[in-house]
DNA sequence: ATTATACTCCAAAACGTTTTGGAAGTCAAG
DNA sequence: CTTGACTTCCAAAACGTTTTGGAGTATAAT
């Protein structure tokens, strides 16, 4: 069986108050008396009892995260980057993760109903933030902590990071026009993504900036994995008047349209420009290695565990808005280097 | 603040007992009292706290998932697939998922000894066993439930489920021969990881059994990243005899290879073949298509969490070692079709 | 010698459940 | 009218902590 307080205070002949106390650091045990718990806890190996803790200090030391996947081959190496920075980040404030994997959808809701109901978590990671997001009016609603990645369309204040991706766009925009390119095709995330508006407009913009027309055909749209970047890559190529550079809403369709290129015969960086956007370990070793629109997902993920946890434990005033600048790395894909 | 069993026991005039009943579906509550209190439950949105029924029956309905990372930017997809399979197998028996990211070492037994100790979890899974596995040693040590994917060399029974990556290997190797390469090189894992051995023993085994001989210089060793699976078939491709097919121990590294070969101006499927291990969907749609050892990775991950539970709940007598048979996917990148 | 001040300690309550071991009440059978 | 068997309910204990509000004792100040 586990050791408790008890089996402690029963060794040392003191009471379970006592021993509370000299472990949580109190400084109304004498020292001898500490000592004597410190070193009985220690032999007895004792752990104290989380579920315990929390249910008497209303406190979880735990932070939720639900994972919107997509179908079940699910395998976007970004969430496993944003992941890896969520986690190292609770770990070193000692927090724990609770994770979920769901769709967008009904389910989604429900998880996310279910772990504000039952207690088990102190904040929620909202990641991907999307139109009219339910998820965020429900948590603002039920006055739950939580930080986002990404803004939101609502008329509502709530702690987020995002990432400027309509600058981002435009300057990819913008050196693929510098660079002669004047058919540029774009392939846009789900119109229900927040980030989806922000990079197309970015894409616009230096388009009308650069006297050039925004012109449908060049422009669709695909749910940020390879195959349809593939696709519409494929699609886009074998237009009357295909483009000169296609840009993707995400790396992995970026990916995508390279093969597509290639199996057409192309030498992306040569007959084809082709840009990303996350700028994904993937990218770097990509062949050619792709252009893209660095977002530090990483850091992302530290940034919004951090938030969150300040504001669980509501230390200092946290910054409520954070808004980074995306940088474009310019590889091969692009051309012109 | 949130509803407890004394609110709707005080309103609906009866114990806590008597609701605590009501809800938890027992007989011994007459059913108009069972109806009144189910209806002021759903009115007053009542949730169970969870912590507080973990505590009472000593059972968190929580599996822990330790992610073994390596380093900060790490984002192999693999592990958002099997991530994705055992999150939802855990959802669909209502468990919920407590994941921690460490790399291997000091940080991830601590990591153990916290879940374990602090009973925060009822099981755990391990992946990407390893020799002399310090993490099952630990478990097994402290009869802890726990099931792994891959076996262990120590000789210790453990409820495991995996993938005969010697047949795996073999095959693949048989099918490079059949089309008539001498010269296959492989990249080979991390020797720490149980697999390693599997799939190495494979190539050899098919080597040997051919009459090919199994060269030092022609086999090597990545971390299982594209960025060494490059690094290490640039390697392979400048070598005095360089090989004519190379496999790598995963498909990261091949994309990898695929990178180099590229680069080098070989056409892979014809100057090269290449063949990787996992098959992530990354895969089926790289330039040109990798062929590769498929592995049912989200089911893996499903069928561990799966066996997890029923040992958790000692349910049905659980299958204690289920060992899944790959099959080789054959795409353009290894030529031959 | 009294009072004040530290210093150590602890009993008990509380967090929100589940479960145990009856206590009432009702009803049919004897 | 008793007895026994059901049916329906509940008080209290327990899970392992933390925290509150003192109690007791020793020491210092008056």
């Amino acid at each position: 069986m586990a050791v408790t307080l008890k089996d402690i205070a029963r060794r040392v002949g003191v009471s379970i108050t006592t021993v509370s106390r000299a472990l949580g650091g109190y400084d109304d045990v004498a020292e001898g008396t500490r000592q004597r718990i410190l070193q009985a806890a220690r032999e007895m190996g004792y752990r104290p009892h989380t579920i315990a803790q929390s249910l008497r200090r209303q406190r979880t030391n735990t932070v939720g995260f639900i994972i919107p996947t997509a179908g079940p081959r699910f395998s976007d190496p970004y969430f496993t980057e944003i992941l890896t920075g969520i986690g190292n980040e609770a770990a070193e404030h000692e927090f724990d993760l609770l994770v979920s994997t769901r769709a967008p959808g009904a389910q989604e809701q429900e998880a996310y109903e279910r772990m504000v109901g039952s207690r088990r978590v102190d904040g929620l990671l909202v990641i991907r933030t999307r139109c009219r997001d339910e998820r965020i009016t429900y948590l603002v609603e039920q006055g739950f902590p939580f930080v986002a990645f990404g803004r939101s369309d609502l008329d509502l204040d709530f702690p987020y990071v995002d990432v400027d991706g309509t600058k981002g766009l435009d300057e990819a925009t913008q050196y693929l026009i510098d660079l002669g390119h004047q058919r540029i095709a774009y392939i846009s995330a789900p119109p229900n993504l927040m980030f989806a508006h922000y990079r197309l407009a970015g894409y616009k913009r230096a388009l009308e900036r650069n006297g050039l027309p925004v012109q449908e055909e060049l422009i669709t749209t695909g749910r940020l994995t390879q195959e349809d970047g593939y696709r519409e890559g494929s699609r886009l190529l074998t237009l009357e008047h295909p483009p000169t550079a296609i840009i993707a809403a995400n790396d992995l369709m970026a990916l995508g349209v390279i093969s597509a290129a290639q199996e057409r015969g192309l030498a992306v960086g040569r007959d084809l420009a082709v840009i990303g956007f996350d700028d994904i370990p993937l990218a770097e070793h990509s062949h050619p290695p792709l252009t893209t629109v660095h977002q530090p997902i990483y850091e992302i993920g530290k940034m919004i565990c951090r938030m969150l946890i300040q504001l669980i434990k509501n230390e200092e005033p946290v910054q409520r808005r954070v808004m980074l600048e995306p940088a474009l790395v310019i590889r091969e894909s692009s051309g012109g280097c």
